[in-house]
DNA sequence: CGGTATCTTGACGGATCCTTAACGCCGGTG
DNA sequence: CACCGGCGTTAAGGATCCGTCAAGATACCG
């Protein structure tokens, strides 16, 4: 769910695009001021930027540069003005779009897909670290000591949904259901066997595992 | 030196824009219609395409598509039509930009400056090397041995995909929806067949492949 | 219209993975 | 101390998946 910061000091307009926005399935922030949307954006770092020109307390065009300082987050300019000088103005400032007041909402959504296709993806590849290995959940890559360790999807699946609750004990039901399927959340064997064989990959002492934990009659916990 | 692609049915315009942009320090290539605008971009990928959409022998859309089967340059299109729909097509279809006519050649020049701005750098070698070949995302030429392999557009759209994400793995079902189309997600046997060719035309030892692997139940990845 | 390159489809042996069962260990319990 | 349930380990069978090959279908080009 991308982020989008709309920027305008008209509250009619900014109702209206966070509703359109949000029905659309994006999370929407607005700011009223120049000020505010620097202050938002910091705060939490938008995906995509839809700013209106004509701000009461700062030019719009010292808005984005200011943003462009540390974000190099998409900039969709909304201006009133229909001067070539104004587009080339913004456009060379940081702008990645320009449309003039008023405008369709379609061409809007339109423009916002656009950019958001080139964006580069802010989806973060989270990569868990243990004092014996490394797990890439982005690449699908597991790391002991310097090597690569195969594993099966099953195997995988299972590490997976360890390692992304770092710390949290998770019940044989849930691990079940969720790899085999709801169907199979009484085949407590699967378990015993896969974690088994993920601790004959990963841990360096199967007996005393340090990181792939079992909780007695309950579940299994993920210790970084 | 940004190679630029600009496709229009009209010479004065045609003439005028390719004046501009070389004085501008861009390398203009032109072309009058679809066909040979494709085969421009095939002989020689251009940075960014400048595309009418009123075109005498194909619509302009279809060209868009086409040429997003393999080329990612930016497409700013030109158009006479103001409509919503015309822009949310043309968008949608792959397009970055979208202005009418008549337009200022300095919001055209300031547009074009925003769209490269964000376009990866094709200045630098967008050329992936392992041990025994290279491949040349630009130039979509892979050589190894010092000779340029034969690759069949299909095997090519496969290794590029793989090449691009390296390390990473990619599933089956992704190969199969971005090659082939979402539909064909259940026919892991085209995959196999060329794969094997990918291998028998770019790895030494075909039984021991050493940069494309194969994550048995998943899908492929490509090792540097 | 003929020839070439490419894509699709099917079949086979071999490799990999999942399932299942059996056994030993440990801690708790009566 | 004997019993028992839960867990770890191992290995064998069967199911699934993969690499390979080749023939037929299709698209492309002169």
């Amino acid at each position: 769910m991308t982020g989008i910061l709309v920027v305008d000091d008209d509250p009619h307009l900014l109702k209206a695009l966070r509703i359109t926005l949000q029905a659309h399935g994006y999370s929407v922030e607005t700011a009223p001021d120049g000020r505010s949307a620097l202050l938002a954006a910091t705060r939490n770092p938008p995906g995509l930027v839809v700013l209106d020109l004509g701000l009461p307390d700062m030019d719009g065009a010292a808005v984005l540069r200011e943003l462009r300082r540390w974000s190099s987050a998409p900039v969709l300019v909304l201006s009133a003005r229909h001067g070539s000088a104004d587009k080339v103005d913004a456009l060379d400032a940081g702008a990645d779009d320009y449309i003039t007041k008023p405008f369709g909402l379609e061409e809007l959504l339109a423009r916002l897909r656009a950019l958001l296709r080139r964006a580069p993806d802010t989806a973060e590849a989270p990569t868990v670290t243990t004092a014996e290995f490394t797990v890439d959940l982005g690449q699908r890559v597991v790391t002991r000591n310097g090597e690569s360790v195969r594993l099966t999807p099953t195997e995988w699946s299972i590490l997976e949904l360890l390692v992304r609750n770092p710390g949290k004990l998770i019940t044989q039901q849930q691990i079940l259901s969720t790899v085999w399927g709801p169907a199979y959340a009484k085949e407590a064997n699967y378990l015993r066997v896969y974690i088994a064989q993920l601790r004959r990959k990963l841990e360096a002492d199967t007996g005393n595992p340090r990181h792939l934990l079992t909780e007695a009659g309950i579940g299994y916990r993920f210790r970084p």
